[in-house]
DNA sequence: TAAAAAAATGAATGAGTATTCATTCATATT
DNA sequence: AATATGAATGAATACTCATTCATTTTTTTA
């Protein structure tokens, strides 16, 4: 019945409440930005009320540790997914990782300048901190194991595993931040690209060459 | 002429006045964050009264608009200076490219803290963007002009120049965004030997083997 | 030195915002 | 049907902060 639908609407459960409250406050980031976003904005993005936020988060900070875990969580859901579709050797997941952080569900305007909403923060925010530090240090784990197989398979001189997994890291986190400064200019393929040629000048047992521009 | 002495005297001090209040700014968003900063810290941090910012900048955007200026062209003076004073060689301008973005100077967890801060507003601020974008094209443009000159004397193969130019600069980027996240464990000379190390992977001929940990 | 102009002050203003809480309402239970 | 429960509401509260402006102080000009 109708009525039912729309009254199932009124009263939901706590979990699918708080879920629903992240995901507004995702959009109001995307949409104003972290200083114009208000626990208005968010409650009017649930088609919520005014005290929704403090009945289920208790504070905005909270909310916005919420949201951030939040985030944190869905992109490891992705990059195990990643890890897990691809091909079994250490170069085909290594080759999944890259083009996860520039394929366009993570890569996009929009989802990155949240993301730096908050980087925007985090010096001041220990919480942001923390949750980012325990991410990176997973990622930075699985990359650094995989260099590891690459550099013993393929007898590689001069390299270490923990410097490229600093390089492969940090270079998509920039990339990012390209995409946010030059959002005209800048080209997801022409990244992948640069991405590649970089994988095939240290690994070039296990990585094709890139055909030149 | 007295009256072209006269306007110099009151639009230098007008400048000193300005500038005072830029550093001010810098100050506060490094102690409070961009969110904590309120126009009373600023004037507050200059030793002047409540309404000299708005006497002096008209509004608050404008006061962060000149202040990432500013931070913008600080920035811009030590880079020329750094290839300024670097060997003549095209891998030594660009080494001490590089060896400036991780000098204490530049990557140290305050000062990066604030390019964040503005960076994590850049989506929803044009005048941000504009800044950034403009400083960004110079940077690439040089950092591509000495990839071509040393993929042309070492006839490196399968070598890009403007590739190696955005994984250069996304790399530090990314890197400070680890000295922001990571303070305890990042380490600037570590850093320093990740991009050695993909300097001489890439550009052999130029650059020498890191020593391995 | 006096008058005029400019710079600086800081109290007052008012728009905006997080948070609270008395009340309403839908649903489950008896 | 009556009652209990707790989710949801939204008006009220307390507070912050950018901005204004009448006044004071300092500097320049005549």
């Amino acid at each position: 019945m109708a009525a039912t639908a729309k009254n199932a609407k009124r009263t939901a459960s706590r979990q699918a409440r708080r879920q629903q409250l992240i995901d507004a406050t995702i959009k109001c980031i995307a949409r104003k930005g972290m200083g114009g976003t208000t626990l208005s904005d968010v409650a009017g993005e649930a088609g919520l009320s005014q005290g929704i936020v403090n009945l289920h988060f208790e504070s905005k900070d909270k909310l916005l540790n919420e949201t951030l875990r939040c985030l944190a969580d869905e992109y490891k859901t992705q990059f195990n997914r990643a890890l897990r579709k691809s091909g079994p050797a250490a170069a085909d997941k290594l080759h999944a990782l890259m083009e996860l952080d520039l394929r366009p569900s993570i890569c996009e305007r929009r989802k990155v300048a949240v993301w730096f909403a908050f980087w925007g923060e985090v010096r001041w925010r220990p919480a942001y901190r923390e949750i980012c530090e325990q991410s990176d240090a997973y990622y930075d784990k699985v990359v650094q194991a995989l260099c590891i197989e690459l550099i013993a398979d393929g007898a590689y001189k001069n390299l270490t595993a923990s410097r490229i997994s600093t390089i492969l890291t940090s270079m998509t986190n920039g990339l990012w931040l390209l995409c946010l400064i030059n959002p005209e200019t800048f080209d997801r393929h022409a990244a992948m690209n640069a991405v590649d040629e970089y994988l095939y000048s240290i690994f070039p047992k296990h990585f094709g060459p890139v055909e030149t521009p």
